[in-house]
DNA sequence: AGAATATTGGAATAGAAATTCTATTATGTC
DNA sequence: GACATAATAGAATTTCTATTCCAATATTCT
């Protein structure tokens, strides 16, 4: 009961997360938020209880559709999880702008409700035990010189290339794909 | 003539990358800053013209420091570059943290001095004939894709993997060196 | 129809930080 | 010692946004 909605949170979400993408952070206002979607300011403290929570949130659903699929994939393969890499963030330019160019901790003045920070402790602990086992798997012994060397070749390096090409604003060509997996051969082949 | 000063624009920008480094970008303000330096606002404010001056301005003298540097390695020898890059964010922590965690699109808000301006300019010309230079002694022919390739070997992938260190605020051990050069030799062999 | 309520609308408020402004205080010069 | 001026001091002001608040409006239920 009650009136119709006009305005979801899915729909604010989508369109920070644009804002974001093309302005940056600091062009994320509440106000320009509301005009941007042409509704009222208080339609979005209707749907969210802070710009904190909702930039929680934006960041949150990133993750979890990016890295769910991802550590998904790494399970069975390695190579395929880093072209899935290349591909989803040729897919999803402006989520991938945000993942890559912000981190949570600046994003927000860290105070979010208690079931984001659940969520977000979950996500951080699936990545840490994905990396780890992905590393017991390749070399048997999971040493933290192991760990921090799969996590390099599978997340960092990839990583690190992408963050260039969104930084600039460009898709990256496909052949970064090379890039990545000879990076991957050369580092993960022997085991330490 | 003049009364003497009690406080110089380096104590200011050195305070400030503490502060950057240390609680994050969202902590710098100028009356923290002040505070943290004990001075009054006021003299903040005769040193600097704005805030974002300020914030311009410390970003590039890191960069400046450590490209400069860098990139003379660099004409030399593309390994020694990059075990440079390694020692010199063991070294210099704070710098390290300010430089590979922010972008300076989101420490400032944009309006800079104009002779502030021309210097990011110059650094970022000088970068690219960096990388261009070192792509032509190695691959002789200076593609897109063989920039991007050198570019990757030389700064994204090592930046990536420190980043992760900065992010946890640890110093990278030194067998970060051994991914990072490995990468540089798969990837730099081969010409295309 | 009338009651209950979810939602819109948007003006008013609050708060934090940057910036300004006006003394005041040293320091070197004539 | 008086003058010019570089710097300190820090209170007052401005600005920018998040947030609050309350009235107006639909929509469903009984």
């Amino acid at each position: 009961m009650g009136r119709k909605a006009y305005f979801n949170s899915e729909e604010f979400i989508d369109s920070a997360i644009k804002i974001i993408a093309e302005e940056g952070l600091g062009a994320l206002t509440i106000a320009g938020l509301a005009t941007r979607v042409t509704a009222p300011v208080g339609s979005v403290y209707h749907r969210f209880p802070s710009r904190d929570a909702l930039v929680a949130e934006l960041w949150l659903n990133i993750i979890e559709s990016f890295q769910g699929e991802w550590l998904k994939i790494l399970q069975t393969d390695g190579i395929k999880a880093m072209s899935f890499c290349m591909e989803w963030v040729r897919n999803h330019p402006n989520e991938a702008r945000v993942m890559l160019l912000y981190r949570i901790d600046d994003l927000t003045s860290g105070e979010w409700p208690e079931d984001l920070k659940k969520r977000a402790q979950k996500l951080s602990g699936e990545l840490q035990e994905g990396i780890a086992a992905f590393t017991k798997k390749q070399f048997g012994r999971v040493t933290k010189e192991n760990i921090d060397r799969t996590f390099y070749a599978i997340h960092d390096a990839p990583m690190g290339i992408l963050r260039r090409y969104m930084q600039d604003k460009q898709i990256p060509p496909r052949y970064v794909a090379d890039f990545i997996l000879e990076t991957y051969n050369a580092v993960m082949k022997k085991a330490k």
